[in-house]
DNA sequence: AGAAAAATTGGAATTATTCTAAAAATTTTT
DNA sequence: AAAAATTTTTAGAATAATTCCAATTTTTCT
């Protein structure tokens, strides 16, 4: 275990926060300041391999990571820009009764206005 | 309405592929030669905003176009590349109740192996 | 400690997509 | 139907996230 790979997966572990690699490098690059972007990628790719972070594929060109490898699904707040997680009780079952599939994996993502903004004033 | 525009729209209806900007210029060459990368990309996008295409976000580098702007799951089968539609009843409901969100749009996308795939030889 | 294997670094390379300015096509106005 | 105005197309340059690479450093194994 480098010190790079150890201050990425404490960068992971410490927020629930959705980031995108290049966050992860700046944020990475206080503790270590040498520490170069290919190591940040190298290290989400492995962890991401260990299923200890799971890569999102988002609208934009940029992923982010999600601290967590278990499914669930994400809505993006098209007001505040916030990134939040959510789960449907059994969706698994859900989805393999209506896909007709052997699931491996899920990606669920919705954009909407979320709760908070929602009852923020101006509709 | 250009000629090229047409012809993407022509495309994009005539089968229910879901193909990358590159694939969707290759085949628009066949009957535009002349015909651009850019003109490709913008097309895409404003048949995006006039919500007769949807672009899809892939775990790749690559965005795929979806014929439909309609809703609906993706299952990307890890075994024959195949990508097929699907449908969830009353989904936008669920999705509403557990998000606690004013639902704009969603993305559903699964991996896994497809009926087709399940049934040949070697599980 | 010494050897072998694995990870890091920094910068170059890659690739999907966007941008740009000039030319061409389409639409509108008369 | 011609002229003017607007929109679209084109070709290639520019951009930006990510990957690749070879040399060095760190970690692991014995």
């Amino acid at each position: 275990m480098t010190k790079q790979r150890a201050a990425i997966l404490e960068i992971m572990r410490s927020d629930k926060c959705h980031r995108t690699a290049e966050e992860i490098f700046e944020l990475a690059k206080q503790k270590l300041p040498n520490i170069s972007r290919a190591t940040v990628y190298n290290n989400l790719h492995a962890l991401e391999e260990e299923q200890l972070v799971r890569r999102l594929a988002t609208d934009g060109s940029v992923s982010r990571y999600d601290g967590s490898y278990v499914p669930h699904a994400h809505l993006f707040c098209t007001r505040c820009g916030g990134i939040y997680d959510f789960s449907i009780p059994d969706f698994e079952k859900t989805l393999l009764l209506h896909s007709a599939a052997e699931v491996d994996s899920y990606e669920l993502n919705i954009k909407g206005i979320c709760k908070a903004c929602r009852k923020c004033t101006s509709a």
